[in-house]
DNA sequence: CGCCTTTGACCGGCGC
DNA sequence: GCGCCGGTCAAAGGCG
């Protein structure tokens, strides 16, 4: 499987998406107890094109502008499909994981979960060298304070908008480097809809600052409708998340190239 | 030669 | 305490 020194050529054909996260921690601690200690995870449910063998056949991820190594694959009881691992290779010491897994229920859809976050600016990106260096720095400690989510998906997303929302410096910055998108993507990418995320930013995003648990079901609907009823508990505890949370947050930051601050000391 | 995938083993959390 | 399960490690082999 080659699939990954593709990545710089999607075939990914990308016609929908939900995105949920999960906090970790004490203050979600009934969540804790039941899954394992973990830090906050990004799922972003992707369908992928109906012609593409390649995913059709294999767990070939979804291509994106990081670099992933695929460092174990699992059988998940439950489900035909096994789950694999990656790893990013983006970066060395990068601790950003993802996993990616089908939907058990539609072969097409493909769960991938996103854990940590990169500690890196991306590949294309065109920040001078001292200062990714700076970031790494910054970012560098292990279990930083300020994580969020990175996903592929952000950027492609953030690929689709135009980029009309400038921010101050050392927070472009930081966004860069949780971030940092690829323009070598966002062509593959074929919505169903003229500007979806232009939509998604202003009937979702809006919404999910908002209330965030209308918002969640009603994509949850979307997805659960392809799952088994014992997976709906994935999204019942998404229905759980509080209204301020990260998610509210990613959601954010997904839509629109906005810096978002997550600092939950 | 370096980086990747594959795959079985190992480990720790969790439920009973 | 035990077994199940998910997540990770690491050796082996493949590929460009």
């Amino acid at each position: 499987m080659q699939s990954e020194s593709e990545d710089k050529h999607p075939d990914t054909e990308i016609m929908q998406e939900i995105v949920q996260t999960e906090l970790e921690s004490s203050r979600t601690e009934n969540h804790a107890s039941k899954k394992r200690k973990m830090g906050e995870r990004v799922v972003v449910a992707v369908k992928i094109a109906e012609n593409d063998k390649k995913q059709q056949r294999n767990e070939g991820p979804p291509s994106d502008c990081w670099s992933w190594r695929k460092y174990g694959q699992k059988p998940i009881k439950g489900s035909p499909y096994p789950r694999g691992y990656y790893r990013c290779s983006t970066s060395k010491g990068c601790s950003a994981k993802k996993q990616v897994e089908r939907c058990k229920t539609d072969a097409s859809m493909l769960i991938i979960t996103y854990t940590s976050t990169h500690n890196h600016p991306g590949p294309d990106f065109s920040l001078p060298i001292n200062q990714k260096q700076e970031e790494n720095e910054i970012d560098s400690a292990p279990e930083s304070t300020y994580t969020q989510p990175t996903t592929p998906k952000q950027e492609q997303e953030a690929e689709l908008l135009p980029r009309e929302t400038p921010v101050n410096n050392s927070e472009h910055q930081f966004q860069y480097s949780q971030s940092p998108f690829s323009s070598t993507t966002a062509d593959h990418i074929i919505v169903n809809q003229e500007n979806p995320f232009q939509e998604n930013l202003e009937t979702h995003a809006g919404v999910y600052s908002e209330d965030p648990k209308s918002v969640v079901s009603h994509d949850a609907v979307e997805l659960s409708s392809l799952l088994k009823p014992e997976e709906n508990d994935f999204y019942d505890e998404l229905e759980e998340l509080p209204s301020s949370s990260f998610f509210t947050a990613f959601m954010r930051s997904s839509f629109c190239e906005e810096t978002i601050t997550v600092n939950p000391s």
